[in-house]
DNA sequence: ATCAAATCAGACTAATTTGGTATGATTTCA
DNA sequence: TGAAATCATACCAAATTAGTCTGATTTGAT
């Protein structure tokens, strides 16, 4: 049940370009700096994030990532599916899987929390958007 | 965000013990071949799951596993707990973190989903029994 | 007393995943 | 032309996962 260090980063990442959103390209360069996060590995992710149509990349001098989306139309969802692929509790519960069930027959007794605990899971990711998580500055949270 | 193997075994072989509470001792290569889980391995995760005080190991000829509480007051939070420890979805949101926070100083922007996110998930597990899922007794909702 | 059935315990291992690095090519702006 | 940037792929070490192996100990039944 945890989350990969790629969907950590690519979420902030992802929050960086949405915070700056409209002011032209961010360099990978720059947003590793502000996160802190190594350069070549932010470069595969921006790839990921790229070929699933979330960002574009502008080459050369000068360029960098840019949303192609509004920030409020981006889920997290989105993000977390562009650099580890479907989310998936488990086999039977995996949004790309091919008719895969549990036992290969019938379901488990324990298939209804998976099911509740993948769909809650898709429902927050889902519901939540760059735009919220851009719009929520950190240390403005009051819990913990 | 995948459950580990030892989880999906542990919540089945449980839901085994819970559907039969009551009726004695069941056996490690009982529950193994009624679920298809290799021996030696569902081995080790009762033994985590007595040490976690979940079951009730009975040695010897005629010996096996028994639930040490009722099954409707074990939810799957503590199996799952058992066999993987504490839940995280990320370093800043775990159970047993000491301190740990984004950035080790601030929160980072995205903070805000994953501590619903965890939440979320805990909730889900914390109030899922072994008795909802082996549909034995004492009615709580049965999940989906 | 002996034997078989079972838990107990820990070390070991193969394969996969994770979290990166390294190298180099290509594109673009100035 | 040169620097800054993305693009692309291959490589790698460490950790994790999902087991297996070996053997000890306890207990019930013959």
């Amino acid at each position: 049940m945890r989350l990969s260090s790629r969907s950590e980063y690519a979420v902030r990442a992802m929050v960086e370009l949405a915070a700056s959103h409209g002011a032209g390209p961010i360099s990978i360069r720059e947003v590793a700096s502000r996160e802190g996060i190594p350069e070549k590995y932010l470069e595969q992710l921006f790839r990921k994030l790229r070929k699933a149509g979330l960002v574009h990349g502008a080459r050369g001098s000068g360029g960098g990532y840019m949303l192609t989306r509004e920030p409020h139309t981006i889920s997290v969802a989105d993000v977390v599916r562009a650099v580890d692929g479907p989310i998936a509790v488990c086999d039977c519960t995996s949004e790309n899987r091919d008719g895969v069930q549990c036992h290969k027959r019938s379901l488990c007794a324990a298939h209804p929390v998976w099911d509740k605990l993948q769909k809650g899971i898709v429902s927050i990711l889902d519901s939540t958007t760059l735009g919220d998580l851009a719009g929520t500055s950190a240390g403005s949270d009051p819990a913990d």
